[in-house]
DNA sequence: GCCTTTGTCTAGCAGTGTTATATAACGATG
DNA sequence: CATCGTTATATAACACTGCTAGACAAAGGC
């Protein structure tokens, strides 16, 4: 065996490097212009590079989604854990990185949830919904981050009244909190 | 002027054949798989005839999400005025053609919604979940709206729980009816 | 018969993701 | 110091995409 002739340029660097070029990229132009092409010329290097660290273009997406994972949770947990404070942050935070929030939930992934192998920032993230009730529970949690998620693309795709944001959030907080008659 | 001197192949008719055969190729293989080409492969034309029924590629796209709005906007009027039951028949409409669903929602898409220029097919599925409440209100149709959006593109995505779709539907509907404490 | 109009096809452009092959840079060894 | 072997990078190509200009053919009116 032999050791590295020559230094490997720090491949984690580089990852980092290439996931901020394309959430850049994707946030200014779209996804659609994400190119490995455009996305090389950008860093100065050409496209066979980029696949020593990604195995393809789809795995960098994906590894752009789990950093907007990452993000997401430390943007939960960073206000106070009460259901409207949380709620509230999860709009901001799809409303300020639209093009991020897309490849988390819109463009095809590989990336599970309610599986084994369920990536560590995604079970954070869903946590910081979860952990915002007085009263944790899993099925309320999953239709809170149902309702913010659907509230959240569809007010993306100009398909609710821009002026009622804080009309439907409040709805959905009072019937989240609201004691079962069940 | 002068009158057509060969006989326009209808259409209309073309249109709906190139919008099953872009539907059927994309329920099978994924909207990645609708090329123009296989799919004037399969309808056993070429490439350009496609653009003479429809522009581009996206208008095509456009077209088959208006079409499952049309659908949709059926297959709720179908089933019997109450929350519950059409609540129910969204949650199965997305699960039964998810390729459709995802050309209506989550492919880009010109379609606004809440606007001047809203197509009719759009407001008749929106108005199919707002009527189906007793006292309509447009803001908890909205967020009734977003709550089935978001149950069902996370479902499909496999970020939620498969054996709680009862119960997250049953806490959906025990909240939206309950009388508002406000 | 011809001519005009129009639909269709062939062939091509520019661009994409991805990869096989060649080149150049570097550390370890003699 | 020179050579060797390893490995990161670059060049060039493949197969594919959406889309379109120009050539061909079919079908009515005269």
């Amino acid at each position: 065996m032999s050791m590295s002739p020559r230094p490997a340029p720090d491949l984690d660097l580089r990852r980092d490097q290439v996931i901020g070029a394309a959430r850049e990229l994707a946030e200014a132009d779209g996804w659609p212009a994400v190119t490995m092409r455009r996305l090389a010329g950008e860093l100065g290097v050409t496209q066979p590079v980029l696949y020593s660290a990604f195995a393809s273009r789809q795995a960098l997406i994906d590894a752009v989604a789990l950093n907007g994972f990452d993000e997401l949770a430390a943007a939960l947990k960073a206000v106070e854990a009460s259901p409207k404070a949380r709620m509230r942050a999860y709009l901001d935070f799809a409303a300020a990185h639209p093009r991020l929030y897309e490849a988390m939930f819109s463009l095809p992934s590989g990336l599970a949830f309610a599986a084994d192998d369920t990536p560590e920032p995604l079970l954070r993230a869903f946590s910081g919904i979860r952990d915002a009730f007085p009263e944790p529970d899993e099925t309320q949690a999953e239709v809170a981050w149902a309702a913010m998620h659907g509230l959240a693309t569809l007010q993306a795709s100009g398909r609710l009244r821009p002026s009622h944001v804080e009309a439907r959030l409040d709805l959905v907080h009072r019937m989240l909190t609201q004691p079962a008659t069940h």
